[in-house]
DNA sequence: TCTGGGGTCCTTCTACGG
DNA sequence: TCTGCCGTAGAAGGACCC
């Protein structure tokens, strides 16, 4: 996928050689999802790709032809075919992706355990174990971009420094195809080559506040008083920054991450009015939140939905339970009640999703279904996992979603119920 | 041009109890 | 009994990431 992080030409340039110390390696694959096409459609080297970017979508993915157009990850739709009208627009393989990424994992867990996938396309290593089995970490980066080329046939770039930060920053400038060290006496003086957008955590929103106290750099962030970041950004975020830019960054690569919330949102064909009609898609995200938390064996504490209008204002509302759980029945239940107590504008909604929050093992909680006095119903619910690992995700559904002439729920992707 | 879907983290506001 | 203060937790919204 496209970084959105703006680069700097200046920064892609040798830093020196020297890598002790260096021992985090950031591998991100290049236009991801249009290479793992590129493999499965040679023929389509060469020529301007698009993955994404159906009706009311944004671009997923662009090769490089095409981004010579200017196209970019999340660039509307209808933008990307104005800028290039010649092409070619995939609808996305996002099963297809997931098997390549974890091809591509595979091989990383190959130089050490300690690996951090942050992604799908990108994870970070900590090859300080790794050194004496395979090499200094610049030729451990040079084996991780071979064999993954090799052994899965896409490209990779790989950053290569003494931070989590600094490794990442270092991957994007060595995009397409390459390797960057930044030694870490080279630290500062890199990071001071870039504008401020490019570093982590800063967005359009944090760079427009900062461009109003005349802050364009990361060296002129650096030189900044902290006082006035805090006053400018808030203290968390305005400390976080000024740290980095001073490529302070003491984050570990953390092998395991624990998951927080699961959700999914769906935006609408067209905008909805009828209340019944956002039900109806409640239920089904409902259950499809449901399926991951047991799959996951988790449970969830909160239940979230979102609310997105047709004039894109979007609004949140949240409840506790009494008890956490894993059921479709009981997710949709709280789902109900919160949306129960929003007004429909009468433009309609656009987007409307489930999210499941507060999140906790549900070995060690043990309280699966509390809120449901039925145990049949888990049950049932339980049933349908094993039958949908069997024979598919779509041979079962809720009664209240089997598909008729006018309402087919699951036809679409894009969530058109009508 | 008209803005996806999956997430995380932070800030602000409000309610509540001591 | 009422009010003010403080800490904490939950809710809501926003910004950001890929």
């Amino acid at each position: 996928m496209v970084s959105r992080a703006p680069r700097s030409a200046a920064a892609r340039r040798s830093w020196g050689e020297d890598d002790t110390g260096c021992t985090i390696l950031h591998v991100d694959m290049d236009a991801f999802f249009v290479s793992v096409e590129l493999l499965d459609r040679p023929e389509l080297r060469g020529r301007p790709v698009i993955v994404g970017g159906d009706h009311r979508g944004v671009v997923a993915a662009a090769s490089y032809e095409a981004r010579a157009f200017g196209v970019h990850s999340a660039m509307p739709a209808a933008r990307a075919k104005i800028l290039c009208p010649q092409a070619v627009v995939l609808p996305g393989r996002h099963d297809r992706y997931g098997e390549v990424s974890r091809e591509v994992m595979s091989v990383l867990s190959e130089v050490t355990p300690v690996m951090e996938q942050v992604s799908i396309d990108e994870a970070f290593l900590d090859v300080a174990g790794a050194v004496r089995r395979m090499g200094r970490p610049v030729e451990i980066a040079r084996w991780v971009r071979q064999e993954v080329h090799r052994r899965c046939g896409v490209p990779a770039s790989v950053g290569v420094a003494a931070s989590k930060h600094v490794a990442k920053l270092a991957s994007t400038h060595a995009k397409p195809d390459g390797l960057l060290l930044v030694p870490a006496d080279a630290t500062v003086p890199f990071l001071h080559s870039l504008p401020v957008g490019a570093l982590w955590g800063v967005g359009e929103k944090t760079q427009e506040a900062l461009e109003r106290h005349g802050i364009e750099t990361v060296a002129q962030l650096a030189a900044t008083p902290v006082t006035v970041l805090h006053q400018t950004l808030g203290v968390a975020a305005g400390q976080r920054l000024h740290e980095l830019a001073w490529g302070r960054d003491a984050r570990q690569v953390q092998p395991t991450r624990v998951e927080k919330s699961v959700g999914t949102e769906t935006t609408f064909a067209e905008d909805v009015t009828d209340r019944a009609h956002l039900e109806k898609m409640l239920l089904r995200q409902a259950h499809e939140c449901a399926a991951r938390l047991r799959a996951e064996e988790m449970v969830a504490w909160t239940v979230a939905i979102k609310v997105r209008h047709a004039d894109f204002t979007t609004l949140s509302r949240s409840r506790t339970l009494q008890a956490p759980t894993d059921l479709a029945h009981d997710i949709n239940a709280a789902a109900r009640a919160l949306l129960a107590g929003v007004d429909i504008p009468t433009a309609g909604v656009r987007l409307l999703g489930v999210r499941a929050e507060r999140l906790a093992p549900a070995a060690t909680t043990g309280v699966q279904g509390a809120l449901d006095d039925d145990p049949q119903r888990a049950l049932a619910e339980r049933a349908m996992d094993g039958v949908r690992a069997r024979f598919g995700s779509q041979v079962v559904r809720p009664a209240t979603l089997l598909d008729n002439k006018r309402h087919s729920a699951f036809n679409s992707a894009s969530g058109d119920l009508s």
